[in-house]
RNA sequence: GCGGGCGUGGCGAAACUGGUAGACGCGCCAGAUUUAGGUUCUGGUAUCGCAAGAUGUGGGGGUUCAAGUCCCUUCGCCCGCACCA
């Protein structure tokens, strides 16, 4: 192949990026009368380098960016940075550099690398989210939504770190200690902010129901998160309750509950006969307080705290319980008396902290009844099965509710709307809606985040900081050489005067949860004006969002908290909008095959003395890079020890298995990188990284080259290619709605191999310059230079999607199958549209066919048109 | 345990409302061309069989003229959540 004739990525990468640059051709004009079309990626934490994750993630939604402006539409298709986070400070920690000069360095570092691969992007709408011009207009969002009652400060238990001075999230807890300081985590009791999205929890719910082009996985898990469930709460009287709560604990009368109460909560009120005890949580007042003069409770509710709550040992963890001798007087009949247990499986968290026990039909009860020989009372049954005995399962099924007095013979639901009625008129219990939901907790004691715009004064309390006053920008000169918040110890920053009275006060310390930071940040993309977050008629122009592309990992939270947001900014009149995101796609992983081998270590102290050796030989992963097949033995290189194969798996750098895209994008550029993005494996499963797939797609951009490098003069029609080519439009086009690049990809592919297989004609050469713009989307730097060496008009980026002739779609020539009993016997080329009985009469006069029947009588046939002749025998 | 998904060649995968299983790519095999090469081109590539043909979509059963697709049943894998009352 001459050098002519080959398609030079780099440099061709290089101009087309300058170009569209210079002519800011990804501009997106809010004013324009064009449809409009909002794609969007979620935006990038500025880690310090491009992940080949974010590759694919941005490749897909660029390719819709792109076919929607092909199709004649206004593309608004932004990126930013979700600047703010723990990995800035922890690197001000290790390295000594300061987070904010850490964060822009490396949003300067990724901004380069994302433009190398030519994404369609309006750049003139960047926005960090560590800016101030950002984060300012956060705070007034706040503002806002305190104005309207949806901010709250609330005590709330927290992981302490003692030696790091921080609280930790949950996962940065491990073992019970601190993940980075080790410290035994202590439980802390802190003054936080929290953002009322229970007050939304029905919308939220209800409003998964209209999200159809969401993901049913990503739906189910937001419904099951939200967890809204129906029962009663009722309470129990107590008929010995203790004498003096009010001397147990001092100063408890106003926050401890009825001391003749105990309320409990249940999805079941139809088995309320079937109760055979009751249990608090070892959180629960009650149990606190008794605990407070029995020994022995004490110890048995400090041995409940200390374990753990992961799955595993939830699982594997035995019911336990210790009884308070306290009774519970059945609401229903007074002379029954229940137990009152304290029990380890019971959740303060959730519902009221106490349940009533029903062994037979609840697996935990059961176990928990056998091991305190409690009794265990059918009351729900199905027909025939009234006098089956419960053994050491639970019967959770449907049925009729038997041995329950006034309830017997009912079905389940008809009983629990009996046992509510009953609560509610003799005031004993009300029919409850419970969610899982909790309140957002927003505060963050972390110097890298949104500054919570309070001041604490000692005369007017908490005291919002005016409008006006923002942004409360967050001091530079701070230092991360003692642990704990440098926001606290900043000698000047929290000092100012009261906007209120003008005393001396302070202002609040704690940051915004990052998440906050992208609960909004589409609508700032839409529109952003600098006097306010955003304009309320200019966004509507733009949301929802078209088309929302992520990882799966933001299924929950991000996206729980973002529809929230767009909510509460309904609710209080900014938006008109409810749900931020009209269309959401999932994308899986990019895998690569890992290796390891058995390579030697320096031996540690201990393993010099105890074994007298130097070295140990470790498993270690080894890159891919590095493994190389020598006479059929995988081998590592370096070592020239044996390879072995690992698994395909999440490419992290503890395996060694990650490829770096600028590596690759040197090497290949962007366009066989963006290809093999979108070849092979559905956008939705993951994708395997290969060396031999990659090269694959280099082979075929200049196979693409080599096309388009053959168009010269000719004349003539090829009837067959232009359907080829119209049926390839309508197919990629349909594809690429669908997200199904994968397709699309194999479609070009065929065209491709069709246009090269035809003899020179006009056909081919209107094959050859549709295929440009047909694969635009996908591989744009080629295509603008084959589309400036065939003399296109202006940029391909600006071209339309070429025009389906709809005549052209359809066949001429069909190929019909024959079958005899369902079993292929042959195949026919006919025309088009024959009627059922020439079908019929051609499928007999084949010789296979007669062949294969043997003179079989046929007892019937069937016809379908233009497909197949089904010969029953 | 609950929820979501998946199981098709050596590999990634296609297959619209049941209607010709394996499109397309990777890999592999053979041939041609060229250069020292990973280049390019042509043909082949589910399995068994020389062939005619038979078999084949995790296993078993069913509905149907016809099943990867629908129904029942069973096995395996992946992801998420979870003592949620």
């Amino acid at each position: 192949m001459s050098e002519q004739t080959r398609f030079n990525p780099l440099a061709a990468d290089a101009r087309w990026q300058s170009v569209w640059d210079e002519r800011q051709t990804f501009k997106a004009d809010s004013n324009s009368a064009k449809p409009k079309a909002y794609v969007l990626e979620m935006f990038p934490y500025p880690s310090g380098r491009i992940h080949i994750g974010h590759v694919r993630n941005y490749t897909m939604g660029d390719v819709i960016a792109r076919y929607r402006r092909m199709q004649g539409c206004e593309v608004l298709h932004p990126m930013g940075w979700d600047a703010f986070g723990m990995p800035a400070e922890n690197a001000a920690m290790e390295k000594g550099v300061h987070p904010g000069g850490w964060t822009r360095d490396n949003i300067a570092a990724m901004r380069k690398q994302l433009k190398r691969l030519g994404f369609a992007l309006d750049w003139s709408r960047e926005l960090a989210t560590c800016d101030p011009d950002y984060y300012g207009h956060e705070q007034a969002l706040f503002l806002d939504l305190y104005a309207a009652g949806l901010v709250y400060r609330k005590e709330s238990a927290v992981n302490w770190d003692p030696v790091d001075h921080t609280v930790l999230a949950n996962e940065q807890v491990i073992d019970g200690r601190g993940w980075r300081s080790g410290a035994l985590v202590e439980r802390r009791k802190l003054s936080q902010w929290f953002l009322k999205i229970t007050d939304f929890a029905d919308g939220l719910l209800d409003g998964l129901t209209t999200l159809e082009s969401w993901p049913d996985k990503v739906r189910a898990m937001q419904e099951n998160w939200i967890g809204k469930s129906q029962g009663l709460t009722f309470k129990f009287q107590i008929k010995n309750p203790p004498l003096h709560f009010k001397e147990v604990i001092p100063g408890a009368p106003t926050e401890f509950p009825e001391p003749k109460f105990i309320e409990v909560y249940s999805t079941r009120p139809d088995t309320i006969f079937g109760a055979s005890f009751v249990a608090l949580a070892a959180d629960h007042p009650w149990a606190m307080a008794l605990g407070e003069t029995d020994k022995e409770l004490q110890k048995f509710l400090g041995e409940c705290r200390r374990t753990g709550t992961s799955a595993a040992e939830l699982e594997t963890q035995e019911k336990r319980g210790l009884d308070t001798g306290l009774k519970a007087i059945h609401p229903l009949d007074p002379s029954w008396e229940l137990p009152v247990f304290v029990a380890n499986f019971v959740l303060m968290e959730y519902g009221t902290g106490a349940v009533f026990g029903v062994p037979a039909h609840d697996q935990r009860d059961l176990d928990f009844a056998r091991k305190y020989m409690l009794p265990v009372t059918r009351v729900v049954a199905l027909e025939g099965e009234e006098a089956a005995p419960i053994h050491n399962e639970a019967y959770t099924g449907p049925g009729r509710i038997i041995n329950s007095q006034f309830l017997d013979g009912m079905s389940a639901d008809e009983a629990k709307a009996a046992v509510i009625a009953r609560a509610e008129s003799e005031g004993w219990g009300t029919g409850t809606t419970v969610w899982r939901l909790r309140d957002w907790g927003v505060s963050r004691q972390r110097y890298w985040g949104t500054p919570i715009p309070f001041i604490h004064c000692d005369a007017c309390g908490v005291v919002p900081v005016p409008k006006d006053q923002l942004p409360v920008i967050l001091p530079e000169d701070v230092s991360f050489d003692i642990p704990g918040n440098p926001l606290a110890r900043h000698p000047t920053w929290k000092h100012v005067a009261c906007p209120q009275c003008g005393a001396d006060a302070v202002r609040e310390t704690d940051t915004l949860d990052t998440f906050v930071d992208s609960s909004w940040y589409f609508l700032r993309f839409a529109s952003q004006p600098s006097a306010k977050p955003f304009d309320r008629d200019e966004v509507a122009k733009w949301l929802p969002v078209g088309q929302y592309i992520g990882g799966v990992e933001h299924a929950i939270l991000h996206l729980l908290y973002a529809r929230f947001w767009t909510r509460a900014l309904a609710r209080i009149g900014k938006l008109d909008v409810t749900e931020p995101f009209a269309s959401l796609f999932t994308q899986g992983m990019v895998t690569h095959q890992s290796f390891w081998a058995s390579l030697p270590r320096p031996a540690s102290e201990e393993e010099r003395r105890e074994l007298g050796v130097d070295f140990v030989e470790t498993q270690t992963w080894v890159a891919p890079s590095d493994v190389e097949m020598r006479d059929g033995i995988l081998t590592h290189i370096p070592s020239g020890k044996r390879a072995h194969e690992g698994r395909i798996e999440k490419m992290s750098k503890s395996k060694k298995n990650v490829v770096d895209p600028d590596e690759i994008v040197n090497q290949y550029g962007a366009d066989a990188v963006r290809w093999f993005m979108l070849s092979d494996s559905p956008p939705e499963r993951d994708l395997p990284w290969s060396e031999s797939g990659i090269e694959g797609c280099w082979r075929f951009v200049q196979r693409l080259w080599r096309v388009f490098s053959a168009v010269e003069p000719a004349e003539g029609e090829d009837k067959s290619l232009d359907r080829k080519l119209h049926q390839s439009i309508d197919l990629i086009g349909k594809d690429i709605e669908a997200l199904a690049f994968n397709k699309a990809v194999a479609k070009i592919y065929e065209l491709t191999n069709a246009i090269e297989k035809a003899a020179p004609s006009a056909s081919r050469n209107a094959a050859t310059r549709a295929l440009a713009r047909l694969v635009a989307p996908m591989v744009p730097h080629i295509a603008e230079e084959a589309w400036a060496m065939l003399e296109g008009d202006g940029l391909i980026a600006d071209a339309s999607w070429p025009d389906v002739d709809p005549a052209l779609l359809v066949e001429d020539e069909v190929t019909i199958a024959v079958q005899i009993k369902g079993k292929l016997r042959d195949k026919l080329t006919v025309a088009k549209g024959l009627p059922n009985e020439e079908l019929e009469r051609l499928a007999l006069a084949s010789d296979k066919v007669q062949r294969s029947l043997d003179g079989a009588a046929i007892r019937k046939v069937i016809v379908v048109p233009d497909r197949l002749v089904n010969l029953v025998v």
